[in-house]
DNA sequence: TCTGGGGTCCTAGGACCC
DNA sequence: TCTGGGGTCCTAGGACCC
């Protein structure tokens, strides 16, 4: 059965919603992200900043360098927050089969919805006009038969873009691109594909599976299927929260002492709250450290029983850190990540052992 | 040039149980 | 004296996404 899957992707979110607050920052070069001097990165580029070569998760410190005129604006999570509920709306009003990857994107299954818009084409054009006029943002829009083809429709017509690759012009659409556009494919991948001949998809669409897996095991043949433009993923509404994490990377490298131990207890006590907050317990807390030289480890232990208290996160990421800390470390990050995740309220029909 | 913070998923080795 | 195989849980690290 075939489906029509959208694609749907804000673009530069942060920097244009700051552009619209503030109408000093439209057609400059905008960042959002962190001070230099606390070892900020880019977290969004506005177009006119791209220009110079300014890209996400640039350190701000090079941003700012390769482009002095760029004006520099902390992130603003709530307001990005309060914007993307009314993003998800407009999806919503189209199809309850909404599945947000962000606050700035979303997959929509709208199969067999798009007639009365006079096509998916006329339904891109109905998101795109939609949003506009309830937010003031551009929205790129990709349609395809899948969530690949889609997702790599929006990224192929941004900014302000709407690409339908039509059934069954997958192959051609994909060949020339890189594997790179491929989701999963990072700097790593990419190069290890290459260093096997593989540059674009078309070139991978046409090895056979039995290559791919010879040389990536499973991995190889879902690449291998995706770069034939089959990919048989549903939209997904609802999901489990898998983990809860808080980590800071501090203005200058910190020893193990009285000033780090508080910077535990601050990430213990954020942790915690965000638990509470979303009515879950973790049975498995870790410490994430980054040393000086970025070397990073992780250190982690299970409990008996799963919290959501403060003292108890705390206890535990204490003793994860005795036991890994050494006189003369310097440590640029601190993180307490909570995993194995249970709702805390019972379950229904189950009492209380003890009361 | 000097590298964020929120996540997800996968791999691999070892302990332990039957 | 030598040594299976399946299953599950735990831990550590790493690639990747936005």
């Amino acid at each position: 059965m075939g489906r029509t899957i959208i694609h749907a992707d804000l673009d530069a979110f942060y920097a244009s919603v700051e552009q619209l607050d503030n109408p000093e920052l439209r057609g400059k070069p905008v960042v959002v992200g962190g001070p230099p001097e606390s070892r900020g990165v880019v977290t969004t580029a506005s177009y006119e900043a791209r220009k110079f070569g300014l890209r996400s998760a640039m350190p701000m410190s090079r941003a700012l360098r390769l482009c002095p005129t760029a004006i520099r604006v902390s992130p603003r999570f709530d307001r990005y927050g309060d914007i993307s509920r009314q993003v998800m709306e407009v999806f919503r009003s189209v199809t309850p089969l909404v599945e947000p990857l962000s606050m700035d994107e979303a997959f929509l299954d709208v199969t067999g919805l798009h007639a009365p818009y006079g096509g998916a084409r006329g339904l891109g054009e109905y998101l795109k006009r939609t949003v506009k006029e309830k937010t003031g943002l551009t929205l790129s829009v990709g349609v395809g038969i899948n969530k690949t083809v889609a997702k790599i429709a929006t990224d192929a017509g941004k900014p302000d873009g709407l690409v339908v690759v039509q059934p069954g012009a997958e192959a051609a659409f994909l060949a020339l691109m890189p594997t790179r556009v491929l989701w999963g494919i990072g700097p790593r991948s990419e190069a290890s594909l290459a260093d096997s001949g593989f540059r674009t998809v078309g070139e991978i669409a046409q090895a056979t599976a039995d290559q791919l897996e010879a040389l990536f095991g499973a991995r190889g043949r879902e690449l291998w299927e995706m770069a034939n433009g089959r990919d048989e993923r549903e939209i997904v509404t609802e999901y489990e929260r898998k983990y809860v994490g808080a980590e800071n990377t501090f203005p200058r490298d910190l020893p193990d002492g009285p000033a780090l131990r508080e910077e535990l207890a601050h990430l213990a006590q954020g942790v915690a709250e965000r638990l509470r907050n979303s009515g879950m317990r973790s049975r498995t807390i870790a410490i994430k450290l980054r040393y000086s030289n970025f070397r990073t480890i992780t250190r982690q232990m299970s409990r008996p029983d799963p919290t959501d208290d403060v003292q108890e996160i705390l206890a535990a990421a204490g003793t994860l850190l005795d036991r890994v800390a050494e006189e003369g470390d310097h440590f640029r990050l601190l993180g307490i990540h909570c995993s194995k995740l249970t709702d805390s309220e019972p379950k229904e029909g189950t009492l209380p052992l003890f009361e």
